[in-house]
DNA sequence: ATGAAAATGAAAATCATTTTCATATTGGAG
DNA sequence: CTCCAATATGAAAATGATTTTCATTTTCAT
């Protein structure tokens, strides 16, 4: 019943390269500039199928910005720690931590709100943070 | 050194509408479909312009999906509590509680992230949940 | 080693959003 | 009140990331 998914040099290439970059989210764009550094060439056709392949399959976190899409691989143990995401810098932190689990908990019984850990929560990171007070 | 800001008829309109949809996020086409009904007529590019306005001066939420863009006004007590979006049906749903207050700050000293409250945080509220698990 | 299913990619199409530019409106100064 | 410079409007054209089309190539089970 499974489609049957080809082995291909393209599809290779595009996941290890999401496989190195699970700190911060892609976007297309970037793919083609590593794609131009290393004398690769992939059709952009190519590249948005298996994106959106993936995507469809609840393999990566997307985000948009500017009209742009940004993709970010979900690991295997992602489903057991939470991500907390820059809005400045894009950075990605993944971490466990026994309170937030409960707050979690909190929230699904006095909220009645599922929060899933699939879900990134935004914020600013330390040197975001005080660059943005800097400013001030 | 401020902008002045002219009074018009289109952008009380877009207020107006945008006031009396902060449980949602509403997208342009939301706006042309409510102006039909009303039997109003505003340019696109007004509309577009005058969010893009908002949004750059920190008034609106935004988030995309389809390649679409969807909006939401930030109302003025909402820097004083937290927020949860539904994934599916969209709802938020405005809260105040002091184990999320408490949690954020722990996320600030233990994991050096600071959770801002203008931030969304993703999830799923009990129906939609509800619809999920009969699916499985 | 064959062939049906699946994948690729160049070119064209899509479509929400932005830009351009000519015209209209706003509201403070006189 | 009326003038005018700053600002806002909107139709039409442009933009640009993404999707679709379609002819060709590749994969892999038999």
């Amino acid at each position: 019943m499974d489609n049957i998914v080809y082995k291909t040099g393209q599809r290779e290439f595009l996941i290890e390269y999401l496989k190195n970059n699970t700190d911060r989210y892609v976007s297309v764009e970037d793919i083609e500039k590593f794609l131009y550094k290393k004398q690769k060439k992939i059709g952009l056709t190519t590249i948005y199928r298996f994106l959106n392949k993936l995507e469809g399959e609840g393999k990566l976190r997307v985000e948009t910005k500017n009209h742009t899409k940004y993709y970010q691989l979900i690991l295997d143990g992602c489903q057991n720690h939470f991500h907390l995401k820059c809005a400045k810098c894009g950075k990605v932190i993944h971490f466990e931590c026994e309170e937030f689990n409960n707050m979690i908990n909190h929230i699904q019984k006095e909220h009645e709100f599922f929060i899933d850990s699939k879900f990134v929560i935004n914020g600013l990171c330390t040197e975001c943070k005080k660059i943005e007070e800097e400013k001030i």
